[in-house]
DNA sequence: TAAAAACTAACCATATACGGTTAGTGTTCT
DNA sequence: AGAACACTAACCGTATATGGTTAGTTTTTA
């Protein structure tokens, strides 16, 4: 069993949202891809937590969803405590 | 020359907007860096836009920044256009 | 002025992200 | 049933991030 990243947590809240909320917009991972201009390899990747995303990756998200990134972490409500 | 990464103005932008951060509350490169769990080196070269922070990174910054990183991003008030 | 602290910048090794490919599963549609 | 679509999951090669080291410059402090 490999050690996890730190952001493992915070990653897979994330993914569940981002999923949630693809669904919600009736969108495709492939659509939502072509959206931020990437792949839906990716996408799913993200969707399960696999990766942790870059804030711009966020940005282009929230610009998919057609909201502001500002919005989209407030609706996440994730709360880091150190 | 090399072709710089799609994120680069963007990065460069929040780059220096957490070093105005940094700076308004009085912390070194450091002092931030240990608040984040980080070294001051990657602390150095996130101000300069040389790398792409992970949203969870941009979580322990704001942490340390004591704001939420909705506020945080508010504040940035970047807006990503495709 | 000299020492200490802060920062930039290169380099290196390792970890993770990324893009693409392939394969397999399940669902929907005709 | 068969085809098309959506998704998961592995693999591989490349790009980028990360942590650490070293060196050099600027700024602050004594």
């Amino acid at each position: 069993m490999k050690k996890p990243r730190p952001s493992a947590a915070f990653d897979k809240k994330f993914g569940q949202f981002v999923k949630k909320k693809r669904i919600e917009l009736d969108m495709s991972q492939t659509g939502l891809a072509a959206k931020v201009g990437n792949n839906f390899q990716n996408i799913s990747r993200l969707e399960r937590g696999e990766i942790s995303p870059t804030l711009f990756w966020c940005y282009k998200l929230a610009d998919a969803f057609e909201m502001d990134l500002a919005d989209l972490i407030k609706e996440l409500g994730y709360k880091y405590k150190k």
